[in-house]
DNA sequence: CATGAATGAGAATTCATTCAT
DNA sequence: GATGAATGAATTCTCATTCAT
């Protein structure tokens, strides 16, 4: 897989003169992700980026604007990549597991960003404009293209509702960057495979995702019934 | 399935003159629900309760003793629930389908406890104390549990690992919820089967929380994949 | 001198059931010396001396009303005591040489009492009743009598003003107290006569205390001068 | 004398522009000598300083805060004073007399700074951190230094301990202030000689503590007894 | 653009006092 | 008398936001 092109990333944006703005996001998230949208202050962003207290003013309105800008600078190159991802010439398996892998690695690269966005701004979904929401729905409705796909060439089963078996695979990423993030989960090689080469923790959790990531589709696909052929 | 009794439900520990405290909690979640944790004041607390300010400092040390609870007593008696469901000499699947019931079940019938239990609590590192994550983490275990007797009794698939499967499970069913309180996915008709009988709002929600939680069992043990076999 | 019924105990007053009034007041000092005045809540005084939150108010009208009758019965019997000695056909002397001993040994038998007459109420004088006032100008003017009365009989200097040399001597009194108090000043054996027999530390601050009243009484009346005569 | 350059003044810092600092300190003091510590509250300086609220909370941490800095820097002031008094070559008697006079004098030209540094802090156990423990001990030390030295040039009488003398000089001056303050002295031309000339209150005041000051150290030097010699 | 002092609305928390039982 | 739940005013401290320089 040729690196690709981490789809988070936005540090290269030139942080010299004109984006002192970059420089007061990637503080906030820094920040924001040390302690929470509530409890982080103007001043902690501020110093992080180290910046004068009120520059921070001339960038945003207010607080929360800052953390929506980081949803929809962040999400939006989210969303791009998995658009991309949907519309590529594959399988829906391939697809799938392209989208484990950036989710998943995506939090194994910039743990903060993913902290961000799945605790601090869906957690304050409840004030989010509808656009914000749309934003977030459209994630769904990605991956229900990509199994509506697999359906109409026959790679999938047609008795299912996307719209809701795209909850399925979704849920079972979220949930495990959520652990990991609330380090409910701790990914350790003790779950893993002992004959595959290993080196660091770097390496470690890679491997975790990978098997992990590799395991959900899996299931998402043949189920965890012995033969398939419970229902 | 005779109702079964609402695991969640404590409502009826008499909330007259002994059980003040419980009054407190309890306007504490339609609160906390509203408004979110830092979106509410004791003292909107304490109007909702209908009682003096400074008496909800006679039942609880701080505003986040309040929450924890919350926490501790709904997420006790959930826990119990599932575990009670584990136990049953039943089938994974009949397991399963209890779980997702329950779950699923829970928020159609006490919503504002799933709010607060999901977006509040669960979601916030901030609060997690070591008891708190150790709670958290034994959702996880009771349904691994559930995933393992069902791979011993042969039911289940042996190539999967349980730890990380019943994120698939539970991933699915947390993030519907997430969806439903945060109104990202809204329980309608257009999903549903239009022959089934319906009537009113109570009973359309009932009947997607039900078709959604056999979904959700379906594809997580019988995968999405045509004739179980992409694999 | 025959162990002179210690003047300002009244602990003998039987705390059993018509003085349950005592109990509180004694409580009050014990939390009042412990925490200081407006670092005491009614609940500490009550809990310290067991009984209920709600009864001290049967006895007292509100907290203030407890310091104050704190002082208006220690130092009405403190007074009592020094009226009792100035009233004796003694030397000037040996008046201020018991006025000393009760005054320092007040303190070593009951150091909280003192604390509370000495730190809190004395503080709080700013808000003082006039007959407070009053109360605290009788113990100048009662020393101001027996220096007065040293004078007329031709043991004292005539050319002082007894309303002020009142004062030097309370002062040098008071100041050790506040020290001792305040741990500024430590009663040890290291500037007392090694020679002298000593037990303990009870012992030990007896002694200390001995030691600085009788040179407290020295350089008031002989002065600290070489031969008498530098004035 | 020639007026001694005030030594607990400080106003000349500057309280224009850079100094808000102490123009809240300035406030502080005036209002913590008007209703003592516990009773004033932040918004009392703030208005007294002519200053927003929060502005306080710039310069301090807290409360607290401000009072310790009052204490450090007019404590500390008044140290230095003593100390250059206590590091003259002349007689103890004459160092004796300048100390009366700084500490008399000041509160004369500066009542509420005395007010608070002798009723708020000195008599509080409560804040007192061992650092300000020790500042009010060199106040004692100077003054034990000053009488070490007079034994030592044979000025003062060699069996006395100056550790214990040095209670009884500063004891006097130290009630005398507590009395003007507390109103429990009040300084009128009744004990003064009224052949004394005198105009306004202003004077008589200052002539009163001449006066008082002169008794004190005389005592102090010569004692009351008749003759120097009932010892 | 930058700076950080200034503002002041909030909100949590405390606790003296009252009161029903 | 006794109890302790109930009340709510008072106050500290925080921090987003504004503004003068």
């Amino acid at each position: 897989m040729p690196a690709p092109a981490d789809p988070l990333d936005r540090s290269s944006e030139s942080p010299s003169r004109r984006d002192k703005r970059a420089l007061i996001l990637e503080a906030a998230i820094h920040v924001f992700a040390r302690n929470g949208y509530h409890g982080s202050r103007i001043a902690d962003i501020a110093s992080e980026a180290g910046i004068a207290y009120g520059l921070v003013y001339h960038y945003f309105k207010n607080k929360e604007e800052i953390l929506s800008s980081i949803f929809e600078e962040r999400w939006g190159a989210f969303l791009d990549t998995l658009e991309h991802i949907a519309s590529q010439p594959a399988s829906a398996r391939a697809k799938l597991d392209q989208v484990a892998t950036v989710i998943l690695g995506g939090h194994h690269v910039r743990p903060e960003w993913v902290k961000v966005l799945v605790l601090e701004i869906q957690r304050s979904s409840r004030f989010a404009r509808p656009d914000q929401i749309r934003a977030v729905g459209r994630l769904f409705q990605i991956v229900a293209r990509i199994l509506r796909e697999g359906q109409e060439k026959g790679e999938l089963r047609m008795d299912i509702d996307p719209d809701v078996a795209c909850y399925s695979f979704i849920g079972a990423l979220e949930i495990i960057i959520t652990g990991v993030v609330l380090n409910v989960i701790q990914p350790d090689s003790a779950s893993l495979d002992p004959t595959e080469p290993s080196s660091g923790e770097e390496r470690r959790d890679g491997a975790y995702y990978e098997k992990v990531g590799r395991t959900v589709v899996d299931i998402f696909l043949n189920g965890v019934a012995r033969s398939g052929g419970t229902g």
